[in-house]
DNA sequence: CTAGGGTTAG
């Protein structure tokens, strides 16, 4: 209860401190205690009007020698100077007691180093070479005082000097305890040391630190940020008891290793009857994340249920996250909803709307809403500037975009990052302007990356520039970064132009490198269960009923006027068979089980792995109209959506 | 005599 209470102003500190004088000090710390205890209740306090702390400190010095100090809170002098250490915050503060510590040889006394060594190299002094000159001088440094610097430099810019300490420790005899195991963990892990972490852990073991659950879970968070699941499970699994921490760790585990759906089933798992264990705030915030990305709305619904029944709804990084979730579950009233219902939004709240609004393709709305941000008095970030522009880009708002790129680092003084060029790159690709994004990306001073130069492989296909496009897949080579999808795209910027020779020769490339494609996927959420298509597939349990359905879909949409788009997704192969492939892409498959499976009206809601082929782009236009229902289909970069024949987008007509 | 450790937002 105690632990966050501070003092009102730091005590005074006297520049030449003696230990003859630390009795007076420690008096006037009694003292500031006494007057700062609301019990007994002062009849004057004199820290009540705001801006009179010289006044109040200078009445505290003149009331010392009237007040009596009551023996039974009198400590001893040594007990006073550590709580002396505690309540300072800055270093200038610190440097008076490190000489007096010094001269009355009071470092060996470990409590009192001890105590100043964290001030030292936490926060919020955090200075690591004055904390290291200081445990230099300790004689024999025991296993809390490493742990303190071990810590610090895990923290630090030089994590592996944490790992060195670890080392250091055992050199000079002392055993680790879990707690210093775990900080050097936290140093492995900021640097990706895996070897170094499995070090740690086999001493762990030695050390018989097995049963340790903090420790276990630092372990799993090692294994999973080095890609390694499957020990991070193993972890899991032989930890007795398992308390919620352990299981959004695990939960974390599976996000950072895409293994999304597995995260969504441990959130009934956990609450099972077995493990009894009750979800918590970063529970649902890691959930959420999970919908998110696998675009299940009606599971975001619930986790946003069971947050407002457990109290948890008011928080604003849960919000934030919300705001994330619904929109980019393609449900953007929903997130509208959450935003205005927000009472104090930061620059994240403001810039995951934006970006809400920009992936659902509404770019005025994201402008007016990064205007009215500024108006509130938040100042944008870097990230709020990726949401602009992207809205600039998905909506063909040239002008404007290239103003807010020119302002950014002109009036917000943002220098523009990786995301800022590709948003750019991406808007004057897109209006056609390809040698401009060409030499944008030349003029970058940051090294362009790979999916820079396939955002502008994407808009030579759209132009059908086969001369930058093979330029532009040369950098991909050059990066050795080229992937099956940049084949692909350059293999149909050669077929919509009718270079079959070329198409020939990429095709044998693709071969000769054994270039795998991605297979396209897409799900399709019912009763909060996400089912997953590939094209061709023949997995799904009502398989029959699905391809049954796209027959018959595919002869009404032929009677309502759709047409197989044969030109722009050609590969050289005969147009019956080009259609029969076409007829099975995945979005197609997972748009007719949700005609199956739902009644008729209800918005069906599909994401994909890739980016919409346009044969599919037009085969949900015409379903829109055709059967009356809304499409919502999230692709690799944005959503689009369809009713009555219309896209909201504007990449295909 | 006591000290310190794990998950998490756009």
């Amino acid at each position: 209860m105690n632990k966050n209470r501070t003092w009102c102003f730091p005590p005074v500190i006297p520049r030449h401190l003696h230990i003859s004088q630390t009795r007076s000090f420690a008096a006037t710390l009694v003292e500031h205690r006494t007057l700062h205890n609301p019990q007994p209740p002062q009849h004057h306090h004199p820290f009540q009007i705001d801006g009179s702390k010289l006044e109040s400190q200078k009445n505290h010095h003149n009331q010392r020698e009237n007040r009596s100090i009551p023996f039974s809170q009198a400590q001893s002098p040594r007990q006073l100077l550590i709580s002396l250490i505690k309540s300072t915050t800055q270093k200038t503060h610190l440097l008076p007691i490190h000489a007096h510590i010094l001269r009355t040889s009071l470092i060996q006394d470990h409590s009192v180093s001890l105590q100043f060594l964290s001030r030292a190299a936490l926060s919020p002094v955090r200075d690591l070479g004055y904390s290291r000159l200081f445990f230099s001088q300790i004689p024999e440094p025991n296993v809390l005082q490493y742990n303190t610097m071990i810590r610090a430099y895990s923290m630090s810019d030089s994590p592996e000097e944490g790992v060195y300490m670890y080392r250091e420790m055992r050199r000079r005899g002392l055993c680790p305890d879990p707690v210093s195991s775990s900080f050097a963990l936290r140093s492995c892990i900021r640097v990706s040391s895996l070897e170094g972490g499995i070090q740690v852990h086999g001493r762990v073991l030695r050390d018989g630190h097995q049963s340790d659950s903090l420790l276990m879970t630092t372990l799993m968070d090692l294994y999973s940020c080095c890609e390694r699941f499957p020990e991070a499970r193993k972890l899991f699994d032989d930890i007795p008891r398992k308390d919620t921490v352990a299981w959004n760790v695990l939960i974390s585990c599976f996000l950072r290793n895409k293994r999304t759906r597995d995260a969504i089933s441990l959130f009934d798992i956990m609450q099972s009857e077995t493990y009894a264990c009750e979800p918590d705030d970063v529970t649902c915030l890691l959930m959420l994340q999970a919908c998110a990305n696998l675009n299940a709305l009606e599971f975001g619904e619930r986790v946003h249920g069971y947050m407002e029944e457990h109290g948890y709804s008011g928080a604003r990084n849960l919000c934030n996250t919300l705001i994330s979730m619904y929109s980019r579950c393609g449900s953007l009233d929903k997130a509208y909803g959450v935003f205005k219902g927000m009472r104090d939004k930061n620059v994240i709240s403001w810039s995951a709307m934006i970006s809400g609004f920009a992936i659902n393709g509404y770019g005025r709305e994201a402008i007016d809403a990064f205007e009215e941000m500024q108006r509130m008095g938040v100042q944008p970030d870097a990230q709020t500037f990726t949401g602009v522009l992207s809205a600039c880009s998905h909506c063909g708002l040239v002008d404007e975009g290239m103003m807010f790129f020119d302002r950014m680092s002109k009036d917000f003084r943002i220098e523009p990052n990786i995301h800022h060029y590709g948003c750019v790159v991406d808007l004057l690709g897109r209006a056609g302007m390809l040698d401009r994004a060409y030499q944008l990306i030349l003029s970058m001073n940051i090294k362009p990356d790979s999916t820079i130069w396939r955002t502008l492989l994407g808009a030579c296909k759209i132009h059908g520039n086969v001369n930058l496009g093979e330029r532009v897949v040369g950098h991909l080579i050059e990066l050795k970064a080229a992937e099956a999808g940049d084949y692909v795209l350059l293999l149909n910027i050669y077929s919509s132009v009718g270079n079959w020779e070329k198409v020939k020769e990429v095709r044998k490339l693709m071969k000769e490198k054994a270039i795998q494609t991605t297979p396209g996927c897409s799900t399709i959420e019912l009763k909060g269960i996400v089912h997953e298509f590939v094209s061709d597939d023949v997995s799904h349990q009502r398989k029959d009923e699905v391809y049954m359905m796209l027959d018959e879909i595919n002869s009404q949409l032929k009677i309502a006027g759709y047409e197989v788009e044969i030109s722009s997704e050609l590969h050289n192969l005969g147009a019956e068979e080009k259609e029969y492939v076409l007829s099975y892409h995945s979005e197609k498959l997972a748009i007719a089980f949700g005609i199956l499976a739902t009644p008729p009206g209800t918005t069906i809601r599909v994401a994909k792995n890739l980016r919409i082929c346009v044969d599919c782009h037009n085969f949900a236009k015409v379903l829109s109209w055709a059967y009356n229902r809304e499409v919502i289909i999230r692709d690799r970069t944005r959503f689009h959506h369809f009713r009555d024949g219309h896209c909201s987008c504007n990449d295909y007509w």
